[in-house]
DNA sequence: CTCCGTCTGTGAAACGATTCAGCCGATCTG
DNA sequence: CAGATCGGCTGAATCGTTTCACAGACGGAG
C-alpha cells in the first residue's frame, strides 16, 4: 500500500538506482533529476522502509534496552541516557522490563534476537542467561550495564557498590549509630549483594564485630517491601532496635520512610535512613533521602557509546568500567540545626 | 553471517520451502522431515530474521509508544500495560520520549514510519503533530492516549479531566477552604486545562466567584516545578495565602508538599495538598498525597488493545473512551485524628 | 491397469532498498 | 582527432523469508 521506490521512480521518470542515490548520495545527483526525485517523494508521501533497508544492509537501526524493572526511576534515568545516545547515532531504541524474571528476559532476549538489533544493553538478572552467551556467540554486542562483566572478552559499565555500601555505612557509624539495619533483596542480585558486603566490612571494622548488623531480606525491591521492613524493625524492642537503616535501593528507603513517619518515629531523630541509587524522588521525599548516588543517566550513555562502538567493530576493545557512587546527604540521616519550622 | 534459513535447508537436505514450513505449519510436514530441519535449526542456531519476515508479510510485529515524559511514572505505568498486551500479541515495543517537545516527537514518529511499526500509541504534545495526521492517511492504526481524539475517526482512550479537577476541588472546598491555588502547567496541554477547568468550575459554583482560585503556571510539569510553585505560595501574605493547593500531576504536588514541610509549612494542618495521577510515589510520600486516581496500567493496555484491534482490520469500529478518575483521600488533605505520633 | 485424491515436498516469485558494474555522452588532453 | 576521463544515470543482482502452483509417490477405487 504505502508508495515504495519504484513507484517514486516511475513517477520521477527515472530508475530506481537514482532515487536511492538522492536518498543516500545526493551529491553524485544532478540539481534538476535531485528536485525532481525529492517532488515524487513528497508527493507521494514516500517513507523508507527499514526493513527492506535492514535486509540488504544485514544489519538493523534498532538497540535492546532490557531493564529489571521499568517502574524503578533509576532505569528511566538510565534509559534516557540511552535514548540520548542511539538516537544520535540515528537508532531506535527497543526498551524491553524483565521484572526480575529470568523468563521474561529471556523471552525479550528472543525477540530481539529475532529483530537483528545491533546491540542490546541488559542489567541481567541473578544469573546471566544463556541467551545472553547465544546472543554474544552469534556476534551481537551485548553491554552489561549496572553490573561487572565476569569475563574481559565483553564490556560493562558498572559502580563499585562494595563502596557505597561502605559510604553508606561509614557515614552512620560516624554519627554515633551502632545499632544498624540493612535491607536488602533476597534476589541474589549481585549490586545487592556487593551493597551489603561493604555495609559489613565498615561495620566490622568499626565496631570489630558483625553484631551491630542486622539484615533484613525482602524478595523484591520494591516501596511495599521497603515499608513492611520498615514495620518490622519498627516492631523490634526499642534496646535491641537500629537506630539507622541502609537499604539497598531508593525505593525501599522510601518505603521505609512512609512507613517510620507514620508510626510517628521521627527521621532521622529516632532512626537515620540511607538510600542508594539517588534516584530524583530521594531529594523530592517529605525528609530528603540521603542516598548513594551513581551516575544515572550517564551510565545508560557511556554504556550505549560502548556498545556503539562494539557494534561499528574496527578495533574495539572491550572495557570493564566502574564507577566510584558518591555519598548525598540528606536530612534523613542528619538533623540540620539550622532548619526553619520544628517538630 | 547468522544462519539463514537456506542454511538451514542445506544442512537437513530439504528445501526452503519445507523449513519454512516447518517453522509456520509443522502439521503439514512428516514427523521425520520435521525432526531433521529442527536438528540444523539449533545445531547452526538459526533465528528467523525478523526482517525479512516483515518485507514479506508487509508489515511488522512491533507498535511505537510515544509518552510525554519517561520520568514520570505514570507514563512508566500506562507502557506496562501496553507491554503486557503487546508482549502477548508477540509484538515488540518501541518506546519512545517526546519530552513534551513537538520536534522530538515528531522526529520519533518519522523513525516508527521507517519501521512500519504495526500501529502507535501515543500521549500527544500539545498540538496534534502533522506527521500524526500523515501516519494515519498512510494507513497506520494511530490511539490516543490520556487524551480524547478530536474526531470521531480514531480511537483513543481518556479520562475525564474536568471530572477529576472537580473531584480534587470539592473535597478541599467540603473542607472549608476558601483559598485555593491550582498549580498547573503552561504547556497548553489539555489534560492540565481540562484539570484546571474542572477545579475552576467547583470553586465557582461554592462560592460564587473565581476570586477563591489563584493560578499557577509553570513552563513544566516536574517536582522542581512543584518546589518552585510552594516558595512562591508560602511567600504570599498569610492573609491572602491559599490554604490548599491542587496540582496538575503528582510530580508537581511531591514538589510542593517537599518545600512545604522543608519551610515548616505543615500538611494539611496549614495547607492540604492534592495531587493528580496517583502515582505510586503519591501514597509513599512521607505525607502520603491525597491524589486523583486514574486507571494507570488500565490505560496502557486498554489502549494496546484498541490498537491491536485496528491493526487486525475486520471491521474495526472506532471509539472514544472516556473513564472516569476517583479522588483518593490520604493525609495531605485531611487530618486524621486518630494518627500516631504528633507534630 | 488406469484414474484420482492425499500427502509431502519442491522451487521460483515476490517483498523494497541498496549496490555496483557498466553505459552514454560530453569534455579534456596531447 | 583519437583516446582518456568523468559525471550522471541505468538495471540487475542481492538480502532472507513466505507463499503458492505444482510435481512425485502412493494407495485405493473402479
Amino acid at each position: 500500500m504505502p508508495a515504495s521506490i519504484r513507484d517514486v521512480a516511475e513517477r520521477a521518470g527515472v530508475s530506481v538506482g537514482t532515487v536511492s542515490n538522492v536518498l543516500n548520495r545526493p551529491g553524485q545527483v544532478s540539481e534538476a533529476t535531485r528536485e525532481r526525485v525529492l517532488e515524487a517523494i513528497t508527493a507521494l508521501g514516500f517513507v523508507r522502509n527499514e526493513s527492506a533497508r535492514h535486509l540488504r544492509a544485514g544489519h538493523s537501526r534498532t538497540i535492546g534496552l532490557v531493564v529489571l524493572d521499568i517502574a524503578n526511576p533509576f532505569f528511566t534515568d538510565v534509559a534516557r541516557g540511552v535514548e540520548d545516545v542511539a538516537n544520535r547515532a540515528g537508532l531506535a531504541v527497543i526498551l524491553c522490563n524483565s521484572d526480575d524474571r529470568p523468563e521474561k528476559e529471556s523471552a525479550h532476549l528472543d525477540v530481539l534476537a529475532e529483530q537483528r538489533v545491533q546491540g542490546v544493553l541488559i542489567t541481567p538478572t541473578a544469573e546471566l542467561s544463556p541467551n545472553l552467551q547465544t546472543l554474544r556467540r552469534r556476534g551481537v554486542p551485548v553491554v552489561l550495564v549496572d553490573r561487572r562483566a565476569p569475563s574481559p572478552d565483553q564490556c560493562s559499565i558498572a559502580v563499585d557498590d562494595v563502596l557505597g555500601g561502605r559510604l553508606a555505612a561509614e557515614h552512620l557509624l560516624e554519627r554515633g549509630h551502632r545499632r544498624i539495619a540493612f535491607v536488602g533483596g533476597a534476589s541474589g542480585l549481585p549490586q545487592v549483594q556487593e551493597r551489603h558486603a561493604g555495609v559489613e566490612a565498615a561495620v566490622r571494622e568499626a565496631t570489630g564485630s558483625d553484631d551491630a548488623l542486622v539484615v533484613f531480606s525482602p524478595e523484591v525491591l520494591t516501596v511495599e517491601a521497603g515499608r513492611e521492613a520498615a514495620a518490622r524493625i519498627v516492631g523490634t524492642p526499642a534496646a535491641r532496635r537500629p537506630t539507622a537503616v541502609v537499604c539497598a535501593n531508593d525505593l525501599m528507603a522510601l518505603g521505609v520512610l512512609q512507613e517510620m513517619v507514620r508510626q510517628g518515629v521521627r527521621v532521622p531523630d529516632d532512626v537515620a535512613i540511607v538510600g542508594y541509587d539517588d534516584i530524583d524522588f530521594a531529594a523530592a521525599a517529605a525528609v530528603p533521602l540521603t542516598s548513594v548516588r551513581k551516575p544515572r543517566v550517564a551510565l545508560g550513555s557511556r554504556a550505549a557509546e560502548l556498545l556503539l562502538d562494539e557494534a561499528r567493530g574496527e578495533g574495539h576493545v572491550h572495557v570493564q568500567e566502574v564507577v566510584e557512587p558518591t555519598l548525598v546527604v540528606r536530612e534523613s540521616s542528619v538533623v540540620f540545626r539550622d532548619r526553619e519550622g520544628s517538630r
